[in-house]
DNA sequence: AGTCCAACTGTAATCGTTTTCACTATCTCC
DNA sequence: GGAGATAGTGAAAACGATTACAGTTGGACT
């Protein structure tokens, strides 16, 4: 393969081109071209799809009127007919790989986010993806591991997909990089977002949600309250500024950590931190990761919730109801952050010059048992 | 729009023609064709992304010549150079939907769950999704919510996409059709799987895991075990028939119910079940849903568990951990189940005719303390 | 010097659609 | 009964790539 040189080159899907010894990814490349064994029952036992041609060719027609009644165009209720039995008895499916190329048109949105297995983006993918096939469009999911490089890659398969526009959670490394980038498609931010606001964004109103979580526990009598906030995403930033904010206010001394989100790393932390004088009475976490590094640390450490640590954190998760008195969380509203960012998403596209907008949503606090009011005094 | 007819004329993505007054979804259907502002930076400043013809005529060669350059064909150095040059000059990036056209390859596998926020889902598609994205091809997915239609209507949008293979988790209404569908790509079953075999699958041992629990719970002391198994998937239906043999073979008395796959049904179930004479010592759940149910159910009765109410089930969820004394399941190899499939679907494509296989993946036993060995008595 | 071959390169056909344009009926209206 | 609209139809040109085929070199060999 030589020179790979530069990355504008690569490209993603390698077919097998004569001259290559096919060896490569062979294994996918280019199995056998006649397609595979049909059952008779439909009239399209040659293993090709037909195409519009075989229609026109069955009904003895042009390949015009078949693509007219296809989108319901101008034609007479006999052809149509014949056209609709032809259609039927070839097993016509349309090619949309042609349509898209023919139309420019690639109904086909973008969706980029950290990790799917993240519940929170788990769910807002399945928002985006109802509201996409809604409106007839197809939805490209990918995952980028919190890794610009990866983010870059599939910025770079995006536009060669010619997709109509993005969705996308970016880390702070790639916001910080994206204004520059030339893209040709509109981009909805969602969970992160950029300071500078050239792209449309729906967001949470992250200081606002971490510090409803303080003011909660401040009046169930906690005092130090010691945070834990991502260190990859502006998510964690903004809610540790709500967190610092809302501390100060209340002459309460914020001390927060900032860490890898996966719940191994909270856990360490959080264990480590108990052992210190000064200990924390709860903990505030900025994602559903660290809060189950909290709960293990709690049970390692044999503290109850929440009279030896009381904890709070984000994401509503059905679990989280279930484990221990329950686990006070901040619901996001999942659901409208999918919806909102597709509609935001369609009104640029209606509109390319419309200056940005974006999208604020509010939290919700489910209280439970995690922050029940402080106990008389502990130490 | 007139006579919808029947569905087999039904296309998905409707692009707004002529002469529609393009009402319909005109939301999306085309907004403005020349496309958004680009920041000046690249050459590429005209709207449009530059096509092969456009870096031919930048480096003064043949769109054969760029062609041959973008897939390592043999060209001169010096011409491949000025290629080089004008592909960055351009910003050009390949067209997938010409490509995939000409080639008559879409690189593209379809992937039909009943709903990606399924735990069990979720890690399978991701899994899917790396190896997708690794063999340098696209994954199309879509959420049948178990129901047959919406199957239907995938299954008539991956013909559409041209997908070089589906997998595909099925409902047992599903599954009686499939083997009389015609479709024109290789089919793997995953989680859930005909008798029939007619397509390849990968699936768990149910009954064999189902067994593995009923054993567990037997010597640990348990006797009176009832079963809570989903009523839409074959799954439901193993994971019963290896619980009823299981049980029989011990000389007790199998006591099983089939349910909606949602936590709430469980719930009910478990809470009206409790209140019976000869209420059950412990449940087995076929899937994490149930075991929310159970968990609830025995919150709501008031009841420890294990002493109140034993519990074991399927899918080893991070939270299954967490919540009381730990929950007992088997922990499916989710991440092999994803491969796998892919790995079965790719030697499908190399060899067409080779008799369909069906791989069975064992489970692993996660003991956790909702199975803890049965106090003296309660009752 | 003439032949042959290897190594490049360009021309043009093709993939399956949509859409413009020209054309033919058919109908309406004086 | 002809002019002019109207509706329906087909031929052919795109869309952006890949690739078979036909040249065109230049060097090696006889």
């Amino acid at each position: 393969m030589g020179n790979a040189s530069s990355n504008y080159l690569e490209t993603f899907s390698d077919i097998a081109p004569p001259w290559s010894s096919s060896a490569l990814k062979a294994k996918v490349a280019s199995p056998n071209r006649d397609t595979f064994h049909t059952i008779g029952l439909d009239m399209s036992v040659s293993g090709k799809i037909a195409s519009i041609k075989d229609v026109a060719l069955a009904a003895g027609v042009s390949v015009a009127t078949v693509s007219r009644v296809l989108s319901n165009g101008p034609v007479s209720d006999a052809l149509r007919k014949r056209v609709e039995d032809a259609v039927r008895a070839t097993g016509y499916r349309p090619n949309l790989s042609a349509r898209r190329l023919r139309s420019q048109h690639s109904q086909t949105i973008g969706l980029v986010v950290s990790d799917i297995r993240n519940p929170f983006f788990t769910a807002v993918s399945r928002a985006v993806e109802d509201a996409a096939y809604r409106a007839g469009m197809r939805v490209i999911l990918c995952n980028s591991d919190e890794n610009p490089e990866r983010e870059e890659l599939y910025l770079r398969l995006m536009q060669e997909e010619r997709i109509t526009g993005l969705i996308f959670a970016p880390t702070r490394a790639m916001l910080d990089r994206l204004d520059g980038l030339d893209l040709d498609f509109p981009v909805v931010l969602i969970d992160r977002n950029a300071p500078t606001g050239r792209h449309d964004a729906v967001v949470l109103d992250n200081p606002r949600a971490a510090a409803l979580l303080v003011e909660h526990l401040h009046a169930q009598g906690y005092r130090r309250i010691a945070g834990l906030f991502g260190n990859t995403s502006t998510t964690g930033q903004e809610r540790h500024e709500g967190y610092q904010a809302a501390m100060t206010v209340r002459g309460l001394t914020p001390a927060a950590r900032f860490l890898a989100p996966h719940a191994d790393a909270a856990e360490a932390a959080v264990v480590e931190w108990m052992g210190q004088r000064d200990r924390p009475e709860a903990f505030i976490v900025s994602n559903s990761l660290f809060l189950m590094g909290v709960v293990k640390a709690a049970r390692r450490l044999k503290l109850t919730i929440p009279d030896g640590i009381a904890v709070a954190g984000f994401d509503n998760e059905p679990w989280t109801e279930l484990v221990g008195p329950g686990l006070t969380v901040i619901e996001q509203p999942v659901q409208d952050i999918g919806q909102s960012a597709m509609a935001l998403l369609f009104e640029r596209l209606e509109a390319p010059d419309r200056p940005s907008r974006r999208l604020v949503l509010g939290g919700t606090c489910v209280v439970r048992g995690s922050t029940a009011a402080r106990m008389a005094d502990a130490d």
